[in-house]
DNA sequence: CAGCATCCGAACCGATACTG
DNA sequence: CAGTATCGGTTCGGATGCTG
């Protein structure tokens, strides 16, 4: 599984932006998905999260690291390569993962169309259930 | 269903607060559960989630309610009652949660495993992801 | 009973700049 | 390449006190 992630793996006009499910932190579900496929580089990981900072990044992944969803792999090169892999604990993500993306799939245009229709009636300052 | 809700439904002690998986708000999912058996009251719902302050848990349900989540309704008595339930979206949440405490069941105690056993080598402010 | 108002502290995310 | 360091902004959740 060595082929490059799709950059739009994860469109940042796509709705799950508003999702209501969270693993962990923002970024943990995708980084399951990326590596889903087998392990990957740090530099890797970035691309499909367009626009995450390179220390978010390293917080998630420590993160993840600490609670044993991934391993990470420290080659001593020149260049340095580090590698990260979904543990098997990682991979047990995988199905809440489907389930979570499976919901949106046939109910987020329902929130969210409640949502807007709300935000008709509802002048107020919509708060962001964002999280 | 007019039982009142287990004031325990929701140990403060269960490894669940360090759960990853989140619905929602912090409440969003317990709020759903407390649902789960019909329509409930403010004061009702306040119960299990014991320490939760009347802001936040209106908070909570107003973003339900916005979202379609569950159903206002207030009956003009005295003294004043309003009623709390969950629409068929709300519901359709259920699977969902059940879901997550499944993998919790399974996978939680391998996590806490996993970060307890890297903060006997890390002995630096590990990131507590609890309030 | 069912909220609302106000203040506060903690957490998280992001931009920018710099290093082995 | 793979991070680290620093700073800042936003959001969230909680405590307290008051009201129709």
């Amino acid at each position: 599984m060595s082929e490059p992630l799709d950059p739009e793996m994860f469109d940042p006009v796509c709705p799950s932006s508003a999702m209501p499910i969270q693993i962990g932190d923002k970024w943990t579900a995708m980084v399951v998905l990326c590596l889903a496929g087998g392990p990957r580089r740090f530099t890797e990981i970035r691309v499909p999260l367009r626009g995450v900072t390179p220390k978010v990044l390293t917080q998630t992944l420590r993160a993840m690291e600490r609670d044993g969803l991934v391993t990470r792999t420290a080659y001593a090169e020149n260049p340095p390569r580090v590698e990260y892999e979904l543990t098997p604990l990682g991979r047990s993500l995988l199905d809440l993962v489907a389930a979570a993306r499976a919901w949106s799939r046939e109910h987020l245009p329902a929130l969210l169309a409640a949502r807007a229709a709300h935000e008709d009636g509802a002048p107020v300052g919509a708060g962001r259930p964002e999280a």
